[in-house]
RNA sequence: GGGCGCUUAGCUCAGUGGGAGAGCACUGCCCUUACAAGGCAGGGGUCGCAGGUUCGAACCCUGCAGCGCCCA
């Protein structure tokens, strides 16, 4: 039976019925099964801000490539699901539209409203984001998809809080955070950017107490002299050596400060040499404020105006009291000098708007003891990194032991389970009583309990209780969550099936940027709560930047949209094109390009086309104008708007129709197959190079699953595929499927090597291999080597090819080599000579008699592949007259044109040959001159050079005979 | 300031001690019954720069330059 398929291949319509299908029957399910050993991974949540982009992309595809290929090799594959709730970038990202939209702050709208809108955009995006990942065929169990903030997360959160604050690891403290002034909220170090902007550089002096004398310094934020509590000078520094120990006054505030000395803070060389300090508002003079045990006087309310600490100014806005506090300075004549000058300074990611430096009361965890273990882990051997570089930027930052502030001004997030209360300790004991989910502390700084609870115990939350409690308003740093993602998805704290089963998880694929943020923090979290190691590799893959090197974003307008690729190229092309991405490097680049709404063509992006800064392209080949793909918040009316893409994936598209076109060649030619069980010894040599050659590859490519090195996985199943199987074993099958007596075992290993290539394929590309296996699956059920089988309902349940590595033979290979030497030679000697591709020619190869009669048995492939006519071959044959000449290391070749011969032409090709020969041998003998050489390196290097100076003399000789010859003719 | 990575053909990247590679782009021929998203053949690179180690360096070491990222 036959099967005929389209001449292309059709992503879209694969894509389809396989993606339904696969989720129809369940086979991406995972469930406790202790005959079997389990293979788990954890998706890395995407934040549910916005849609997903390439990297993103590339993410999903790597694990779903490991996920698929285990669960092939018969583990019980699992991957779990899920989102992030991303705190800061989610609210960030639902307040700002509110504004755009209704004009509301989230004051106007409250806790309670606000976080109900970012649950609806939660909502949308969740839906968004599990959809992609579905489209790019991501095997998860998608019954296990879970959320950071659904009550399953929640508890074990909850549970992980209450258990470190028990333990004394949770404290409150002060600290120094970037304050965003708009979203009145602290930000992390990686949430802001620094930008340079022009502003001002003040010089100012202050008297110094009990004498006539001044101490000037300058400074580009005049309104944080309210908050000054010293002048610093180098203490080698002449000029103040005897100011040291005076005081300095502000008369702004009638404060005296302290005239003190640093020398890490002050750079005499710099400026006036003396630097006003002012610890609750500059992160180098808060350092400096606790060398010195200086007071830190904060001047600042949440939302960027003068506290009662700024004394007359209070209530102004911070730069408004710049303004007046310049003018009030310049009136007391102590003002000295202002210049214009560019400023780095720093800006908050989420509002756009300026940092404040800004002393607050946060939660912080302790690290030292957490930190250890995690260090172990991994220095143990116990937790592995891909590529084992990644081990060090993850132990630097674990050695450092800086206790991790986990308390976020939001109201996006995990409420912090703690209530305060100033109820006397008796009736504290008498209300909560020896109840085991609750612990509380005294809070001596503020006069008042510190009550942690497992639960929302209306002894807390009524406002009729007798504690009058009040419960922190902060919500938990994001990553406190993620940190606990790889037990809490399987039911942490509960001792369930599925936890001691599934965790430790097998490896966590991420890219490099969160090693600290979240992988060191999963190690801590997981062995904290559970003893265990969260996961046993690390797989660090590549980030990918646009074509200028940038990272890609939406919001820069550089982030394409994976489901853009698949709709013009396909989701095995989008898959394919990612997994060669994922070299051992760290960034890859990917140029951007706007597909033209009219013509479809790709325009390149241009620098100019980011951040929204061009509205219209003018496209070069339809002459159509369209906008550029960008973070436009609505439709242009009078403008299509561009999808983007990337013509890297062409080779995706390409190598999937190939392939499809393969396995089309065939089905055609299945008529009449017959399954049977190989013997190897029996067979000819072109199959005997097949099994040698797909041994070998797979060996190769399960090797390089083991140690995820999938950009290699990927080219080597393209080479192969396409240039040994598609370009010569296929062409030699032709002959061989023509002849009844050779027919039946050419399609046994047709269908047999199809068979293995698309399982070997299938973790990386499914959607056309699921196709080419159901094709096979009518034609030819029972196939495979070296004994046939039954053919399972779905490749995705297929066994991963293993065969045995007995069947390389390097003989073999080598010979098949020498013959595609042959057929290149004469391909180009015709190609040279531009013979009509149809006609067919005269050859004569002089050869060395093994191998002579090798190319004799190959006949037939030679003929075929090269088009000739009549082959002579043998030890003793010479140059025919008027023949065209290709000399290499093992044969000579000689093309007959008898009376087409162009003798200038072959001349010049000859001498072009010899010079290339001349050159090589002219580096050989340099070798072989070199005593060093001859003594030093091994010998069998020596003897190949040797050898290769032999060979290179007697192709010039005879290249030399084939000059004469021509001079003669 | 510390760390990591990158610099190889016009573009995007493999190659990590013994005869410079792939895809795209380019040139010529071919719609040959699997595939024009294709076939065949071809042109194109003093492997960022300067030293060093070695018989031998794109590859190892040192320095420099440029680009990128992480941490402070």
């Amino acid at each position: 039976m036959t099967l005929e398929l389209p001449k292309q291949y059709d992503p879209q319509q694969a894509q389809a019925r396989w993606l339904a299908w696969w989720l129809e029957r369940g086979y991406y399910d995972s469930d406790v099964d202790s005959q079997r050993t389990p293979f788990t991974v954890v998706i890395p949540p995407p934040n549910v801000t916005g849609a997903l982009h390439l990297g993103h992309a590339l993410n999903n595809t790597l694990q779903d490539v490991l996920v698929r290929w285990r669960r092939m090799q018969g583990y019980n594959a699992c991957w779990v699901p899920g989102t992030d709730h991303a705190g800061i970038a989610t609210q960030a990202v639902v307040e700002k539209l509110i504004l755009q939209q209704e004009g509301k702050t989230r004051h106007d709208l409250g806790r309670e409203e606000l976080v109900r809108r970012i649950w609806q955009w939660k909502d949308q995006y969740e839906a968004r984001i599990l959809s992609q990942l579905r489209e790019l065929g991501c095997s998860c169990d998608w019954r296990r998809t879970r959320f950071t903030l659904d009550p399953v997360c929640s508890r074990a959160v909850r549970e992980t809080f209450f258990r470190l604050f028990r333990a004394g690891l949770i404290y409150r403290g002060y600290r120094l955070v970037n304050w965003d002034t708009t979203l009145q909220t602290a930000v992390a170090d990686d949430e802001i950017f620094h930008e340079t902007v022009p502003g001002y550089f003040w010089t100012f002096k202050y008297p110094i107490v009990g004498t006539n004398e001044f101490i000037r310094f300058a400074t580009t934020r005049p309104e944080t002299m309210l908050g000054d509590t010293a002048v610093a000078v180098h203490p080698e520094d002449p000029r103040y050596r005897h100011l040291l120990g005076k005081k300095a006054w502000i008369p702004l505030v009638n404060r005296e400060i302290p005239i003190i000395a640093d020398a890490e803070l002050v750079d005499p060389t710099l400026g006036t040499g003396a630097v006003k300090v002012t610890p609750a508002h500059d992160f180098r003079d808060y350092e400096c404020g606790l060398r010195h045990g200086l007071p830190m006087i904060n001047i600042l309310r949440p939302d960027g105006t003068i506290n009662e600490n700024g004394g007359r100014y209070v209530g102004l806005d911070r730069y408004e009291a710049r303004q007046r506090i310049i003018e009030d300075m310049r009136q007391l004549g102590l003002f000295e000098s202002v210049e214009e000058r560019q400023i780095e300074l720093a800006h908050s990611d989420r509002s756009k708007t300026p940092i404040e430096p800004y002393l607050s009361e946060q939660w912080f965890i302790r690290m030292a003891s957490l930190a250890e273990r995690a260090i172990e882990a991994v220095e143990s051997g116990q937790i592995r990194f891909f590529p084992e570089r990644y081990a060090r930027t993850y132990l630097d930052w674990l050695r450092e032991k800086r206790d991790w502030c986990i308390s976020r001004q939001l109201w996006w997030g995990h409420r912090i389970p703690i209530w305060y209360s100033e109820a006397d300790e008796e009736l504290l004991r008498r209300t909560l009583g020896q109840r085991p989910d609750v612990v509380y502390r005294r809070d001596e700084s503020h006069s008042r309990w510190l009550i942690c609870s497992l639960n929302d115990l209306p002894e807390l939350t009524d406002p009729n209780s007798p504690l009058q409690a009040q419960q922190d308003p902060d919500v938990l740093d994001t990553w406190f969550s993620s940190a606990l993602w790889p037990h809490e998805v399987f039911g942490w704290p509960d001792d369930t099936p599925d936890l001691r089963y599934y965790y430790p998880t097998s490896v966590l694929v991420t890219s490099r940027d969160i090693i600290t943020l979240w992988v060191a923090r999963m190690v801590m979290m997981g062995l904290y709560n559970t003893g265990q190691i969260p996961f046993h590799h690390v797989y660090v893959h590549p980030k990918i930047l646009d074509g200028f090197g940038e990272t890609m974003s939406k919001s820069k307008g550089n982030g394409v949209d994976p489901l853009d690729i698949i709709a013009l190229y396909g989701t095995d092309a989008l898959r394919f094109g990612l997994c060669q991405l994922a070299t051992e490097t760290q960034d890859v680049r990917m140029p951007v390009a706007n597909v033209c709404p009219h013509c479809q063509a790709l325009v390149p992006q241009k620098q100019e086309h980011l951040y929204m800064r061009t509205r219209k392209v003018t496209c070069p080949q339809c002459k159509k104008p369209f906008r550029p793909g960008g973070p436009w918040p609505t439709e242009d009316p009078e403008l299509p708007t561009a999808r983007q893409a990337s013509e890297r994936f062409e080779i995706g598209r390409n190598f999937a129709n190939k392939l499809w076109n393969a396995a089309r060649f065939v089905l055609l030619h299945l008529d009449g197959y017959t399954p049977a069980d190989l013997v190897f010894e029996t067979l000819p040599i072109e199959d005997r190079w097949m099994l040698s050659r797909l041994s070998r590859v797979t060996e190769q490519v399960t090797r390089n699953l083991e140690s995820y090195q999938l950009a290699d996985v990927a080219r080597g199943l393209y080479d192969f595929t396409w240039s040994e199987f598609c370009d010569w074993y296929v062409e030699m099958s032709k002959t061989r499927l023509r002849e009844s007596a050779s027919r039946p075992l050419a399609q046994r290993m047709l269908v047999g090597v199809l068979d293995a290539i698309i399982r070997l394929l299938h973790p990386v590309m499914p959607f056309v291999t699921e196709s080419l296996w159901q094709a096979l699956n009518q034609c030819a059920y029972l196939r495979g080597l070296p004994q046939p089988r039954p053919a399972t309902e779905t490749i995705m349940l297929a066994p991963w090819p293993d065969f045995p590595s007995s069947w390389q033979d390097p003989q073999v290979e080598r010979l098949i080599t020498q013959m595609q030497e042959l057929v290149r030679a004469i391909r180009n000697l015709r190609s040279n000579f531009q013979v009509p591709e149809k006609a067919e020619v005269e050859v004569t190869v002089r050869a060395e008699p093994g191998l002579a009669e090798q190319f004799q048995q190959l006949r037939p492939f030679i003929t075929q592949l090269a088009r000739v006519q009549a082959f002579h071959c043998g030890p003793e044959k010479t140059r025919p007259p008027q023949a065209a000449a290709s000399v290499h290391a093992d044969f000579e070749v000689y093309l007959h044109l008898q009376g087409l011969i162009d003798i200038a032409a072959e001349t010049k090709r000859l001498q072009k040959q010899r010079l290339e020969k001349e050159r090589q041998l002219q580096n050989v003998r340099a070798k072989l001159a070199n005593d060093q050489f001859i003594s030093k390196a091994p010998a069998e290097v020596v003897q190949q050079q040797r050898q290769l100076e032999a060979d290179l003399l007697e192709q010039l000789r005879i290249l030399e005979e084939n000059l004469q010859q021509l001079q003669e003719a």
